[in-house]
DNA sequence: TTTCTATTTCGTTATGTGTCGAATTATCGC
DNA sequence: GCGATAATTCGACACATAACGAAATAGAAA
């Protein structure tokens, strides 16, 4: 129980000792997001951002799930939540307004917007791809 | 303001992605040490743990004051401490039973114990504070 | 099937970081 | 003054890590 809490309590730091992955962990407040959206806001490889998006997996500071051909990440739920609710706090606080984050949400509700006109809302279904 | 708030963000997340760090900010949360205590305790070299004590200052985690030839350092108190209490409650209850922190909380305590009387092998008592 | 697309894994490279010992600075006691 | 102690800075080394492209994997559409 508490033997591998400095581990895991390491990994979780560690995690967020990135700025890629602050961007993306800022990212996820506005809900779930599929891989290719972030790599669009973040403008880094797709290698690369999945890397980043394992690191966060691995330090249970964000969930996934696969439909598809793609890969949805959203902030945690569950009991993962209750563990770094606090962080996610201080991490919305002290930077939520920061000068890269607020780039970065605008990029997102740009990538929103411009992929495929009817998007999953309404339930429009795209012939075309989204990515 | 929160032009450079990324940036200090992720200076504490930096100053706290390292297993010797947290233990320093484990160790804090007993009050003001000095920097020969905190030597004793982590059992690395003084250069190694001047230079992660000058991590956590620069990150602003921890505050230092200077008093005769000794350094001592402790949790900020005013401003800063603000800014990051939410961590260090977060550190305290994610890891504050960690198997490490227990240890070191004995050593701590040896440590302190040994500090102010007799502490030499032969009994020679100081007449001076010593380390 | 084949051909796209989305994502991950692998290999490589460049940079960053933790550690130590040696040298340096500063202070105290003699 | 001198020598001892506390702490920091510097230089060097080993190791970790972030970045990329190429290749591999998985699924959807032609």
């Amino acid at each position: 129980m508490n033997r591998h809490a400095m581990r895991s309590t390491l990994r979780i730091t560690k995690a967020l000792s990135d700025m890629q992955r602050l961007r993306i962990m800022l990212l996820l407040r506005s809900g779930e997001l599929c891989v290719c959206q972030i790599i669009a806001v973040l403008g880094l490889a797709p290698s690369t951002v999945s890397k980043h998006l394992s690191i966060l997996s691995t330090a249970e500071l964000v969930d996934s799930r696969k439909e598809g051909r793609w890969a949805y990440y959203r902030l945690p739920q569950g009991a993962a939540l209750k563990a770094v609710k606090p962080v996610l706090k201080w991490l919305n606080v002290s930077l939520g307004a920061a000068e890269t984050a607020l780039r970065d949400a605008r990029r997102l509700a740009d990538v929103l917007s411009t992929a495929g006109e009817g998007k999953s809302v309404n339930g429009v279904k795209r012939t075309t791809k989204e990515c």
